[in-house]
RNA sequence: GGGGGCGUGGUGUAGUUGGUUCAACAUGCGGCCCUGUCAAGGCCGAGAUCGCGGGUUCGAGUCCCGUCGUCCCCGCCA
Protein backbone atom coordinates (compact mmCIF):
# COMPACT_ATOMS: atom_id res chain seq x y z
CA UNK A 1 0.00 0.00 0.00
CA UNK A 2 0.92 3.15 -0.83
CA UNK A 3 2.02 5.77 1.85
CA UNK A 4 -0.44 8.50 2.10
CA UNK A 5 0.40 11.87 4.12
CA UNK A 6 -1.49 13.07 7.12
CA UNK A 7 -2.37 15.88 5.41
CA UNK A 8 -3.98 14.28 2.47
CA UNK A 9 -6.03 12.03 4.52
CA UNK A 10 -9.12 13.63 4.62
CA UNK A 11 -9.33 13.30 1.03
CA UNK A 12 -9.50 9.65 1.50
CA UNK A 13 -12.96 8.85 3.68
CA UNK A 14 -13.88 5.50 3.37
CA UNK A 15 -10.41 4.60 2.34
CA UNK A 16 -8.17 2.12 3.76
CA UNK A 17 -4.85 4.22 4.06
CA UNK A 18 -0.88 3.29 5.03
CA UNK A 19 0.42 6.72 7.26
CA UNK A 20 3.67 6.77 8.59
CA UNK A 21 4.80 9.06 11.44
CA UNK A 22 5.52 9.74 14.94
CA UNK A 23 3.58 9.03 17.97
CA UNK A 24 2.74 12.09 19.38
CA UNK A 25 0.58 11.10 22.22
CA UNK A 26 -1.23 7.72 23.18
CA UNK A 27 -4.44 8.28 25.45
CA UNK A 28 -4.51 4.27 26.44
CA UNK A 29 -8.01 3.84 28.13
CA UNK A 30 -9.85 1.21 29.64
CA UNK A 31 -11.54 0.17 26.41
CA UNK A 32 -9.98 2.23 23.27
CA UNK A 33 -6.98 3.39 22.67
CA UNK A 34 -5.90 6.95 20.50
CA UNK A 35 -3.10 7.28 18.86
CA UNK A 36 -1.85 10.97 17.62
CA UNK A 37 0.30 10.55 14.55
CA UNK A 38 2.43 13.38 13.20
CA UNK A 39 4.39 13.20 9.78
CA UNK A 40 5.74 16.50 7.82
CA UNK A 41 2.13 17.46 6.99
CA UNK A 42 0.18 17.53 10.04
CA UNK A 43 -1.35 15.66 13.01
CA UNK A 44 -3.90 12.76 12.85
CA UNK A 45 -5.86 10.98 15.18
CA UNK A 46 -6.18 6.89 14.91
CA UNK A 47 -8.61 4.82 16.93
CA UNK A 48 -8.12 1.31 18.14
CA UNK A 49 -11.01 -0.76 20.36
CA UNK A 50 -9.02 -3.15 22.76
CA UNK A 51 -11.50 -6.00 22.74
CA UNK A 52 -10.93 -6.48 19.11
CA UNK A 53 -7.45 -7.81 19.32
CA UNK A 54 -6.04 -7.33 22.87
CA UNK A 55 -2.61 -9.03 22.33
CA UNK A 56 -2.30 -5.78 19.52
CA UNK A 57 -3.90 -3.36 22.33
CA UNK A 58 -1.03 -4.58 24.63
CA UNK A 59 1.51 -3.59 21.77
CA UNK A 60 -0.08 -0.39 21.44
CA UNK A 61 0.17 0.33 25.52
CA UNK A 62 4.11 -0.35 25.24
CA UNK A 63 4.84 2.00 22.66
CA UNK A 64 7.01 4.96 23.51
CA UNK A 65 5.76 8.54 22.94
CA UNK A 66 7.85 9.85 19.33
CA UNK A 67 8.12 5.89 18.55
CA UNK A 68 8.53 5.86 14.54
CA UNK A 69 4.99 3.84 13.50
CA UNK A 70 3.61 2.95 10.20
CA UNK A 71 -0.66 1.99 10.69
CA UNK A 72 -3.33 1.46 8.47
CA UNK A 73 -6.67 1.82 8.75
CA UNK A 74 -9.65 2.64 7.50
CA UNK A 75 -10.77 6.66 7.49
CA UNK A 76 -13.83 7.53 9.14
CA UNK A 77 -15.87 10.48 9.64
CA UNK A 78 -16.49 11.50 13.24
CA UNK A 79 -17.70 15.11 13.74
CA UNK A 80 -16.56 14.65 17.72
CA UNK A 81 -12.36 14.04 16.83
CA UNK A 82 -11.63 17.86 17.14
CA UNK A 83 -8.74 17.12 15.22
CA UNK A 84 -9.69 17.21 11.70
CA UNK A 85 -13.11 15.48 12.57
CA UNK A 86 -11.90 12.34 11.16
CA UNK A 87 -9.64 9.45 12.34
CA UNK A 88 -8.36 6.26 11.51
CA UNK A 89 -9.77 3.25 12.41
CA UNK A 90 -6.51 1.12 13.62
CA UNK A 91 -6.09 -2.26 11.68
CA UNK A 92 -2.75 -2.78 11.86
CA UNK A 93 0.82 -0.98 13.72
CA UNK A 94 4.37 -1.53 12.56
CA UNK A 95 7.16 -0.36 15.51
CA UNK A 96 9.43 0.89 12.94
CA UNK A 97 11.48 2.33 15.60
CA UNK A 98 10.37 2.58 19.34
CA UNK A 99 11.06 5.41 21.17
CA UNK A 100 12.50 4.50 24.88
CA UNK A 101 11.25 5.97 27.72
CA UNK A 102 11.28 8.50 29.10
CA UNK A 103 12.33 10.79 26.44
CA UNK A 104 15.69 13.71 27.20
CA UNK A 105 12.51 16.12 26.70
CA UNK A 106 8.90 16.43 25.72
CA UNK A 107 9.36 18.56 22.33
CA UNK A 108 5.59 19.09 22.27
CA UNK A 109 4.89 19.90 26.11
CA UNK A 110 2.80 22.74 26.41
CA UNK A 111 5.45 23.67 29.27
CA UNK A 112 8.65 26.01 29.20
CA UNK A 113 10.77 24.07 26.73
CA UNK A 114 14.46 22.92 28.41
CA UNK A 115 16.86 25.82 28.07
CA UNK A 116 18.83 26.03 24.78
CA UNK A 117 22.37 24.49 25.65
CA UNK A 118 20.31 21.31 26.67
CA UNK A 119 18.29 21.18 23.93
CA UNK A 120 21.25 21.75 21.11
CA UNK A 121 22.80 18.58 22.75
CA UNK A 122 19.58 16.61 21.65
CA UNK A 123 19.04 18.90 18.48
CA UNK A 124 17.12 16.18 16.78
CA UNK A 125 14.64 16.33 19.03
CA UNK A 126 14.40 19.37 19.21
CA UNK A 127 14.11 19.99 15.67
CA UNK A 128 10.97 17.63 15.54
CA UNK A 129 9.09 20.73 17.02
CA UNK A 130 6.59 22.58 14.37
CA UNK A 131 8.34 25.89 14.89
CA UNK A 132 11.97 24.50 13.67
CA UNK A 133 10.29 22.10 10.71
CA UNK A 134 8.53 25.51 9.81
CA UNK A 135 11.98 27.41 10.12
CA UNK A 136 13.69 25.01 7.83
CA UNK A 137 11.12 25.13 4.96
CA UNK A 138 10.77 28.83 4.69
CA UNK A 139 14.63 28.87 4.13
CA UNK A 140 14.39 26.72 1.83
CA UNK A 141 11.55 29.00 0.24
CA UNK A 142 14.30 31.91 0.79
CA UNK A 143 16.94 30.64 -0.41
CA UNK A 144 15.12 29.15 -3.77
CA UNK A 145 13.78 32.12 -4.28
CA UNK A 146 17.03 34.24 -4.04
CA UNK A 147 18.76 31.77 -6.52
CA UNK A 148 15.29 32.53 -8.72
CA UNK A 149 16.08 36.06 -8.65
CA UNK A 150 19.81 35.86 -9.03
CA UNK A 151 19.71 33.45 -11.95
CA UNK A 152 16.60 35.44 -13.81
CA UNK A 153 19.12 38.29 -13.61
CA UNK A 154 22.14 36.91 -15.28
CA UNK A 155 23.99 35.21 -12.25
CA UNK A 156 26.53 32.90 -12.19
CA UNK A 157 26.50 30.38 -8.72
CA UNK A 158 30.39 29.51 -8.30
CA UNK A 159 31.28 27.49 -5.66
CA UNK A 160 34.56 28.94 -4.04
CA UNK A 161 37.62 26.74 -1.90
CA UNK A 162 36.90 27.00 2.07
CA UNK A 163 40.33 25.60 2.26
CA UNK A 164 42.85 28.31 1.37
CA UNK A 165 46.99 28.77 1.18
CA UNK A 166 46.97 32.26 2.84
CA UNK A 167 44.69 34.34 4.43
CA UNK A 168 41.54 36.10 2.61
CA UNK A 169 41.38 39.48 4.74
CA UNK A 170 42.61 40.64 8.26
CA UNK A 171 44.14 37.21 9.53
CA UNK A 172 43.13 37.90 12.63
CA UNK A 173 40.43 35.35 13.20
CA UNK A 174 40.84 32.43 10.82
CA UNK A 175 41.01 28.71 11.66
CA UNK A 176 44.39 27.31 11.05
CA UNK A 177 44.73 23.76 10.04
CA UNK A 178 47.22 21.32 8.94
CA UNK A 179 47.25 20.68 5.18
CA UNK A 180 49.81 17.77 4.34
CA UNK A 181 53.16 19.69 5.56
CA UNK A 182 52.39 22.68 5.80
CA UNK A 183 49.46 25.42 6.64
CA UNK A 184 46.21 26.28 5.38
CA UNK A 185 43.10 28.57 6.62
CA UNK A 186 38.98 27.52 6.41
CA UNK A 187 38.11 30.78 4.63
CA UNK A 188 36.32 33.26 6.34
CA UNK A 189 35.01 34.93 3.15
CA UNK A 190 34.56 34.11 -0.08
CA UNK A 191 35.51 37.83 -0.39
CA UNK A 192 38.69 37.23 -3.04
CA UNK A 193 37.01 34.57 -5.35
CA UNK A 194 34.08 36.47 -5.93
CA UNK A 195 36.24 39.40 -7.24
CA UNK A 196 38.07 36.73 -9.16
CA UNK A 197 35.01 35.60 -11.15
CA UNK A 198 34.42 39.47 -11.80
CA UNK A 199 38.03 39.17 -13.17
CA UNK A 200 37.06 36.26 -15.61
CA UNK A 201 34.63 38.01 -17.03
CA UNK A 202 31.12 36.24 -15.52
CA UNK A 203 29.74 39.56 -14.62
CA UNK A 204 27.53 38.60 -11.88
CA UNK A 205 27.91 35.75 -9.62
CA UNK A 206 26.31 34.78 -6.58
CA UNK A 207 27.66 31.79 -3.76
CA UNK A 208 25.43 30.05 -0.83
CA UNK A 209 28.52 28.62 1.29
CA UNK A 210 29.99 27.94 4.61
CA UNK A 211 31.92 30.97 5.88
CA UNK A 212 34.42 30.46 8.57
CA UNK A 213 35.15 32.75 11.66
CA UNK A 214 37.85 31.93 14.60
CA UNK A 215 36.02 34.77 16.64
CA UNK A 216 35.68 33.87 20.23
CA UNK A 217 32.61 35.76 20.35
CA UNK A 218 29.79 34.47 23.08
CA UNK A 219 26.66 36.28 22.04
CA UNK A 220 23.39 35.53 20.70
CA UNK A 221 24.06 36.85 17.01
CA UNK A 222 27.63 34.77 16.42
CA UNK A 223 28.66 31.71 15.08
CA UNK A 224 32.19 29.94 14.40
CA UNK A 225 31.07 28.67 11.17
CA UNK A 226 28.01 30.11 9.01
CA UNK A 227 26.22 30.01 6.18
CA UNK A 228 27.34 33.48 3.92
CA UNK A 229 24.68 35.05 1.31
CA UNK A 230 27.25 36.43 -1.08
CA UNK A 231 27.32 38.26 -4.87
CA UNK A 232 29.19 40.45 -6.55
CA UNK A 233 28.15 42.41 -10.13
CA UNK A 234 30.64 44.16 -12.58
CA UNK A 235 30.11 47.53 -14.26
CA UNK A 236 28.51 49.18 -11.83
CA UNK A 237 28.78 53.19 -11.49
CA UNK A 238 28.86 52.70 -7.62
CA UNK A 239 27.55 51.28 -4.28
CA UNK A 240 23.83 52.18 -4.72
CA UNK A 241 23.58 49.93 -7.66
CA UNK A 242 24.24 47.24 -5.25
CA UNK A 243 22.07 48.13 -2.61
CA UNK A 244 19.20 48.49 -5.28
CA UNK A 245 19.56 45.05 -6.30
CA UNK A 246 19.85 44.14 -2.74
CA UNK A 247 16.40 45.69 -1.42
CA UNK A 248 14.80 44.02 -4.55
CA UNK A 249 16.56 40.98 -4.25
CA UNK A 250 15.44 40.52 -0.67
CA UNK A 251 11.87 42.01 -1.05
CA UNK A 252 11.19 39.47 -3.87
CA UNK A 253 12.27 36.55 -1.57
CA UNK A 254 10.48 37.91 1.29
CA UNK A 255 7.07 38.00 -0.83
CA UNK A 256 7.91 34.57 -1.75
CA UNK A 257 8.08 33.19 2.19
CA UNK A 258 5.27 35.36 2.92
CA UNK A 259 2.80 33.54 0.19
CA UNK A 260 4.36 30.46 0.34
CA UNK A 261 4.55 30.36 5.03
CA UNK A 262 3.21 33.42 5.85
CA UNK A 263 0.01 32.27 7.64
CA UNK A 264 2.28 29.80 9.55
CA UNK A 265 4.50 31.57 10.32
CA UNK A 266 2.37 33.91 12.03
CA UNK A 267 0.59 30.87 13.78
CA UNK A 268 4.09 29.54 14.99
CA UNK A 269 5.91 32.75 15.17
CA UNK A 270 3.31 34.89 16.63
CA UNK A 271 5.06 37.31 14.03
CA UNK A 272 3.48 38.78 10.57
CA UNK A 273 5.59 38.33 7.77
CA UNK A 274 6.57 41.72 6.99
CA UNK A 275 7.78 42.30 3.40
CA UNK A 276 10.12 45.44 3.32
CA UNK A 277 8.99 48.32 0.84
CA UNK A 278 11.82 49.31 -1.53
CA UNK A 279 13.98 51.38 -1.97
CA UNK A 280 15.32 51.16 1.49
CA UNK A 281 16.44 54.15 3.74
CA UNK A 282 19.87 55.28 2.87
CA UNK A 283 22.01 56.93 6.07
CA UNK A 284 25.53 58.08 5.55
CA UNK A 285 27.33 57.67 8.70
CA UNK A 286 27.67 61.31 8.80
CA UNK A 287 23.95 61.39 9.64
CA UNK A 288 23.82 58.42 11.85
CA UNK A 289 26.37 60.27 14.01
CA UNK A 290 24.24 62.98 14.17
CA UNK A 291 21.26 61.14 14.61
CA UNK A 292 22.60 59.57 17.48
CA UNK A 293 23.48 62.95 18.77
CA UNK A 294 19.97 64.11 18.59
CA UNK A 295 18.64 60.67 20.49
CA UNK A 296 20.83 61.23 23.06
CA UNK A 297 23.01 57.99 22.25
CA UNK A 298 26.20 58.17 23.68
CA UNK A 299 28.81 56.46 21.59
CA UNK A 300 32.04 55.09 23.38
CA UNK A 301 34.50 57.89 22.86
CA UNK A 302 37.08 54.91 20.97
CA UNK A 303 34.35 54.16 18.15
CA UNK A 304 35.35 57.15 16.29
CA UNK A 305 33.56 56.96 12.30
CA UNK A 306 32.31 53.47 13.75
CA UNK A 307 29.05 52.62 14.93
CA UNK A 308 28.35 50.20 18.42
CA UNK A 309 25.41 47.30 18.06
CA UNK A 310 24.01 50.13 20.63
CA UNK A 311 24.04 52.40 17.85
CA UNK A 312 23.13 51.05 15.40
CA UNK A 313 20.42 49.74 17.17
CA UNK A 314 20.00 53.22 17.88
CA UNK A 315 19.81 54.18 14.30
CA UNK A 316 17.41 51.47 13.56
CA UNK A 317 14.53 52.79 15.92
CA UNK A 318 15.19 56.46 14.70
CA UNK A 319 14.63 55.15 11.30
CA UNK A 320 11.49 52.89 12.23
CA UNK A 321 9.70 55.77 13.53
CA UNK A 322 10.37 58.35 11.40
CA UNK A 323 10.33 56.15 8.28
CA UNK A 324 8.07 53.34 9.66
CA UNK A 325 10.91 51.00 8.00
CA UNK A 326 12.98 47.63 9.43
CA UNK A 327 16.03 47.97 7.35
CA UNK A 328 18.69 50.97 7.16
CA UNK A 329 21.45 50.76 4.55
CA UNK A 330 24.29 52.89 6.57
CA UNK A 331 26.84 54.59 3.67
CA UNK A 332 29.56 56.20 3.37
CA UNK A 333 31.97 54.35 6.15
CA UNK A 334 35.28 56.22 6.80
CA UNK A 335 38.46 54.47 5.28
CA UNK A 336 39.38 53.46 9.28
CA UNK A 337 36.90 50.92 9.74
CA UNK A 338 36.98 49.71 6.24
CA UNK A 339 39.15 47.03 4.71
CA UNK A 340 41.43 48.69 2.09
CA UNK A 341 39.68 47.02 -1.01
CA UNK A 342 36.67 49.02 -0.83
CA UNK A 343 36.53 52.17 -3.28
CA UNK A 344 37.03 55.38 -1.77
CA UNK A 345 34.75 58.50 -2.94
CA UNK A 346 36.56 60.58 -5.58
CA UNK A 347 35.48 63.78 -4.14
CA UNK A 348 36.29 62.62 -0.50
CA UNK A 349 39.21 59.83 -0.14
CA UNK A 350 38.47 59.67 4.18
CA UNK A 351 35.31 57.79 2.62
CA UNK A 352 34.67 54.71 0.81
CA UNK A 353 31.57 53.85 -0.96
CA UNK A 354 30.60 51.02 1.20
CA UNK A 355 27.70 50.20 3.04
CA UNK A 356 25.70 48.25 6.05
CA UNK A 357 22.41 46.57 6.31
CA UNK A 358 21.34 46.67 9.46
CA UNK A 359 17.66 44.72 9.84
CA UNK A 360 15.79 45.17 13.07
CA UNK A 361 18.72 46.97 14.70
CA UNK A 362 20.90 43.87 13.51
CA UNK A 363 23.90 44.47 11.38
CA UNK A 364 23.33 41.58 8.43
CA UNK A 365 25.60 42.64 5.79
CA UNK A 366 28.67 44.29 4.36
CA UNK A 367 28.87 45.54 1.09
CA UNK A 368 30.66 47.87 -0.94
CA UNK A 369 31.88 48.89 -4.47
CA UNK A 370 35.45 47.32 -4.42
CA UNK A 371 38.46 49.46 -5.97
CA UNK A 372 38.95 47.81 -9.25
CA UNK A 373 42.14 49.99 -10.36
CA UNK A 374 45.27 47.70 -9.60
CA UNK A 375 48.10 51.16 -8.45
CA UNK A 376 45.20 52.56 -6.23
CA UNK A 377 44.36 49.28 -4.75
CA UNK A 378 47.85 48.38 -4.16
CA UNK A 379 48.48 51.21 -2.64
CA UNK A 380 45.71 51.11 -0.46
CA UNK A 381 46.83 47.77 0.65
CA UNK A 382 50.51 48.85 1.61
CA UNK A 383 48.60 51.12 3.37
CA UNK A 384 46.54 49.31 5.23
CA UNK A 385 49.50 47.60 6.42
CA UNK A 386 49.38 44.13 4.05
CA UNK A 387 52.12 42.48 2.91
CA UNK A 388 52.14 42.44 -0.62
CA UNK A 389 53.51 38.76 -0.76
CA UNK A 390 50.34 37.79 0.99
CA UNK A 391 48.06 39.59 -1.43
CA UNK A 392 49.87 39.48 -4.20
CA UNK A 393 47.87 36.67 -6.11
CA UNK A 394 44.74 38.84 -5.22
CA UNK A 395 46.56 42.11 -6.42
CA UNK A 396 46.76 40.14 -10.09
CA UNK A 397 43.20 39.88 -10.67
CA UNK A 398 43.78 43.92 -11.42
CA UNK A 399 45.84 43.46 -13.85
CA UNK A 400 44.25 42.28 -16.80
CA UNK A 401 40.92 44.19 -17.43
CA UNK A 402 38.96 44.22 -14.84
CA UNK A 403 35.73 45.61 -14.69
CA UNK A 404 34.43 48.37 -12.06
CA UNK A 405 32.37 46.04 -9.41
CA UNK A 406 30.97 45.09 -6.31
CA UNK A 407 28.98 43.25 -3.96
CA UNK A 408 28.06 42.31 -0.65
CA UNK A 409 28.41 39.13 1.91
CA UNK A 410 24.41 38.79 4.13
CA UNK A 411 24.72 36.57 6.66
CA UNK A 412 21.95 34.19 6.45
CA UNK A 413 20.79 32.96 9.75
CA UNK A 414 20.90 36.83 10.63
CA UNK A 415 18.43 37.20 7.94
CA UNK A 416 16.51 34.56 9.54
CA UNK A 417 16.15 36.10 12.93
CA UNK A 418 15.17 39.43 11.11
CA UNK A 419 12.39 37.39 9.43
CA UNK A 420 11.24 35.32 12.07
CA UNK A 421 11.64 37.42 14.95
CA UNK A 422 14.26 35.16 16.69
CA UNK A 423 16.29 36.06 19.48
CA UNK A 424 18.94 33.62 19.10
CA UNK A 425 20.84 32.55 16.44
CA UNK A 426 21.52 29.36 17.78
CA UNK A 427 18.31 28.75 16.96
CA UNK A 428 17.83 29.54 13.21
CA UNK A 429 20.66 26.72 12.42
CA UNK A 430 20.11 23.43 11.53
CA UNK A 431 23.77 22.46 14.16
CA UNK A 432 25.19 25.42 15.59
CA UNK A 433 29.08 26.03 15.97
CA UNK A 434 30.36 28.14 18.36
CA UNK A 435 33.55 27.95 20.28
CA UNK A 436 32.26 25.83 22.90
CA UNK A 437 29.94 23.83 20.10
CA UNK A 438 31.54 21.46 18.80
CA UNK A 439 28.75 18.45 19.09
CA UNK A 440 26.60 16.71 17.79
C1' G B 1 40.26 39.31 25.50
C1' G B 2 36.98 42.32 29.34
C1' G B 3 32.33 42.53 32.34
C1' G B 4 27.84 40.56 34.48
C1' G B 5 23.98 36.63 35.52
C1' C B 6 22.86 31.65 36.47
C1' G B 7 23.93 26.14 38.04
C1' U B 8 18.11 22.33 42.91
C1' G B 9 14.94 14.91 40.77
C1' G B 10 14.77 13.45 33.03
C1' U B 11 12.93 18.54 32.03
C1' G B 12 10.99 23.51 33.80
C1' U B 13 10.69 26.04 38.32
C1' A B 14 9.95 27.20 44.01
C1' G B 15 12.78 27.37 48.29
C1' U B 16 18.17 32.77 49.84
C1' U B 17 17.56 37.86 57.13
C1' G B 18 21.45 29.96 57.22
C1' G B 19 18.50 25.77 61.58
C1' U B 20 11.68 23.00 63.10
C1' U B 21 10.05 22.19 54.19
C1' C B 22 17.97 18.46 53.49
C1' A B 23 13.76 19.55 49.75
C1' A B 24 8.27 21.46 47.22
C1' C B 25 5.29 22.25 42.60
C1' A B 26 4.50 21.25 37.40
C1' U B 27 5.61 18.06 33.51
C1' G B 28 7.53 13.44 32.05
C1' C B 29 8.09 8.23 33.70
C1' G B 30 5.90 3.34 36.17
C1' G B 31 1.28 1.06 38.20
C1' C B 32 -4.05 1.08 38.91
C1' C B 33 -8.89 3.28 37.64
C1' C B 34 -11.99 5.65 33.93
C1' U B 35 -19.11 7.10 29.25
C1' G B 36 -14.56 7.84 22.67
C1' U B 37 -10.23 10.35 24.49
C1' C B 38 -8.70 14.90 22.31
C1' A B 39 -4.12 20.96 26.70
C1' A B 40 -8.15 14.24 28.93
C1' G B 41 -9.25 13.15 34.24
C1' G B 42 -8.57 10.52 39.21
C1' C B 43 -5.50 7.65 42.77
C1' C B 44 -0.69 5.55 44.01
C1' G B 45 4.60 5.27 43.19
C1' A B 46 9.85 5.78 41.78
C1' G B 47 13.17 9.81 40.93
C1' A B 48 17.50 15.39 43.12
C1' U B 49 21.64 15.45 49.27
C1' C B 50 20.69 21.02 45.97
C1' G B 51 27.49 21.51 39.54
C1' C B 52 32.36 20.32 42.01
C1' G B 53 36.22 21.50 45.91
C1' G B 54 37.37 24.23 50.10
C1' G B 55 36.00 27.69 53.96
C1' U B 56 32.90 30.52 57.73
C1' U B 57 29.37 28.59 61.53
C1' C B 58 27.07 24.71 66.85
C1' G B 59 24.44 24.26 61.93
C1' A B 60 24.48 26.00 54.65
C1' G B 61 20.76 24.40 48.90
C1' U B 62 20.61 29.30 51.40
C1' C B 63 27.14 33.25 53.27
C1' C B 64 32.60 33.52 51.36
C1' C B 65 36.68 31.77 48.03
C1' G B 66 38.17 28.78 44.05
C1' U B 67 36.91 25.77 39.97
C1' C B 68 33.98 23.85 36.00
C1' G B 69 29.75 24.52 32.97
C1' U B 70 26.30 27.74 30.80
C1' C B 71 23.88 32.35 29.29
C1' C B 72 24.11 37.53 28.07
C1' C B 73 26.67 42.21 27.06
C1' C B 74 31.15 44.69 25.13
C1' G B 75 35.23 43.98 21.67
C1' C B 76 34.89 41.65 16.54
C1' C B 77 31.81 40.91 12.89
C1' A B 78 27.55 38.42 9.03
Amino acid sequence: MERTLIGDVKAKIGETVKVQGWLQKLRDQKSMQFLILRDRTGLVQAAFWKKGDLELAEKISTLGTESALTVTGKVVENASVKLGGLEIQLETITVENNAEAPLPFEPFSSEALPALDFRQDWRYMDLRRTQNLLLFQAQTTLEMAMREYWTQNGFIEIHSPKIMGSPSESGAELFELTYFDRKAYLAQSPQFYKQMAMAAGFERVFEVGPVFRADPSFTSRHMTEFTGLDMEMSWIDSHEDVMSFLENWLAYAFQRVKDEHGEQIQEQFGKEMAVPSVPFPRVTMDEALNILAEVGYELPAEKKGDLDPGGERAVARYVKEKYDHDFVFLIDWPISVRPFYHMRHPDNPELTRSFDLIAGGLEITTGAQREHRYDVLRSQALEAGLSLEMTQYYLDFFRYGCPPHGGFGMGLSRLLMVMLGIENIRETVFLFRGPNRLNP
